[in-house]
DNA sequence: GTGAAAGCGCTAACAT
DNA sequence: ATGTTAGCGCTTTCAC
């Protein structure tokens, strides 16, 4: 059971003798105080083991100083970096986080934008889950003024600012470079298309073979679960074709490397019989053998842009008010794609 | 910015003629509201748009019907596991979650905790952080009797539950195993001793050489910083080492993953010349060359354990108050230490 | 530079 | 089954 005797300002004031309004001016460093005041209000709160009731000051205040962040799972590395930018930026500039994972469902997604609503979060920073068609369950925090920003897995609209990579041109960069290595057959291991990332580089992927003059073939492209835990299965699919792909473009590391591991397995040597490219510069892909050529992709980087165009956003900063901001990528290339020229 | 026009219980209340007490019952689905009435009030609530103030509640309650989290880092597969499974149980008992990162550092550690008491949350659920030597910066918590879990890395003491594998055991097990696939020299990549995880792991490599009747070399011990993200490093050491081990028994599956890819690169046969096992149970272990042996260790479980205890102990249920919950590893022998019997 | 007083929005005794 | 009333602990306007 809590000890029921909360110390209050009004308990620090009885002690001091002065009033509760003084005590929360002077915890708050309000200027008017006078320093040495300041310093026993400050004195005594310690002693007494006082700690601010947030609640009453949010009531009051009608502010929280808390940003809220709905992604879609927490369980990647990709996400952990991006979370680790936006706890930078937030708490240096004094604001909480409240974080939740929308486990790649709409509908906890929807769930979980009202929990924060009703945490009365001063603003949202939100990457959809894979099943989110339109951006209609959030319309109701732009009408209460409260500042949405998307990034990673956005739907571009005219009303928030998003923060993104240029999937289309990494999936280009992608595909085009399995083409420079010799790579005819290429196999896309695409995400869920209703994803502006995988879609984006779906795209890419297609644009380069146009561009190298080669028919897009439906029947090279694969739409497995990306969250599927048994690796292999993709493997075991690309195997059975015949004949077998030269060359391998996943939307994800993971599966590029049960793809490798299993290709391999069945005595296909990577890069040589199937070259292999993913995507994210996840921990693993420099771990495995071959180590993989990937797009690295700048979590960090975007979480720190995206709260900082959030925080902008609420000091009302000026903010260059761009609409899309995209963050650079790069293709890391590995030697699961180096082949001899042929 | 935001409506300065909130939609109140009290607008609910003029709207429908009634009082603001009928209107908070209602809404909270008190039994004693006719269900006519509760109708009445859910509908003018949706249609004039009312969100619920959490703060004036929370403030009136006295509670917050929230579980704060600490952790180390995010960015494991184990990690996300538990939170996964924290999550599911506290979703089910009406509970919200504040995660916070320690990135591993007591200071960190100290500053979340603090956060989270000020938000008032009803009880923490804790993994320490790998510098974290004591538990005073916790005792102020239990003073003013909020329910304090450790998961994981643990610090044993007698006023908490603490969650844990028998990371003892499981070292024991892992070495006896590669000890019985015929490894002498079995290096062990250990973490941090601080880390009551690390601390078992490697009194129980200990245990099982000397039940085999070999002498434990210090020298074959190496305390990397597992979170080292230039992979190769560890398995340089281990290559320059004269004689070579035969067998390898890590803290992580990261590093031994590390290994493996390094040893083989060199020329050397895994697991015919060096054995090796990892730990947790990473996805990536099972897509290495050759499949990873290690120890599966139950995240989800772990993290539903921790919150089923910690809602019991906030509902003053039974909770059988057991000092230390001990939950059950496994050993997954998988191809990086299956030898033929020499 | 400090105090008095009102009120943020909600809940829960207590009363009816 | 519903209403009255009194706060929860804090901030802030206005007054001095």
């Amino acid at each position: 059971m809590k000890d029921s005797k909360e110390v209050t300002i009004y308990d620090i004031a009885k002690e001091l003798d002065i009033s509760a309004a003084t005590v929360s001016r002077g915890l708050n460093d309000h200027p008017a105080i006078k320093k040495e005041t300041r310093r026993k209000i400050h004195d005594a709160a310690r002693r007494m083991g006082y700690q601010q009731n947030i609640f009453a000051s949010n009531l009051r205040k009608r502010k929280t100083n808390t940003i809220g962040v709905v992604i879609p799972h927490l369980n990647s590395y990709f996400t952990s970096t991006v979370i680790a930018g936006i706890e930078k930026v937030a708490n240096q500039a004094g604001y909480n986080l409240i974080i939740s994972q929308s486990l790649e469902s709409v509908k906890k997604e929807k769930a979980n934008v009202n929990t924060m609503f009703n945490s009365r979060v001063d603003g949202l920073l939100v990457s959809l889950a894979s099943d989110t068609e339109d951006i209609d369950h959030f319309q109701f925090l732009l009408q209460k003024g409260i500042p949405l920003i998307f990034f990673d897995r956005v739907i571009e609209n005219p009303e928030c600012t998003c923060i993104v990579i240029n999937n289309f041109q990494a999936g280009y960069e992608a595909t085009k470079h399995l083409l420079e290595q010799g790579c005819r057959r290429i196999v896309h291991v695409a995400g869920s298309l209703r994803s502006s990332v995988y879609e984006g580089r779906y795209s890419g992927y297609k644009q380069a073979l146009t561009d190298f003059g080669l028919e897009f073939d439906p029947s090279l492209v694969l739409f497995p679960d990306l969250r599927d835990t048994e690796p292999g299965k993709i493997a075991r699919t690309i195997l059975a074709m015949n004949p077998l792909p030269d060359g391998i473009f996943t939307a994800n590391d993971t599966s590029a490397a049960a793809c490798i591991s299993e290709l391999r397995r069945t005595g296909v040597s990577v890069p040589d019989d199937v070259a292999v490219v993913g995507f994210n510069n996840d921990l693993l892909s420099r771990v495995i053998e071959p180590a993989l050529t990937t797009v690295h992709y700048p979590g960090q980087e975007m979480g720190e842009v995206a709260a900082r165009t959030l925080i902008n956003k609420l000091n009302n900063l000026p903010n260059d008010s761009l609409n899309t901001i995209v963050i650079q990528h790069e293709l890391l290339v590995r030697d699961s794609s180096k082949r001899q020229k042929k």
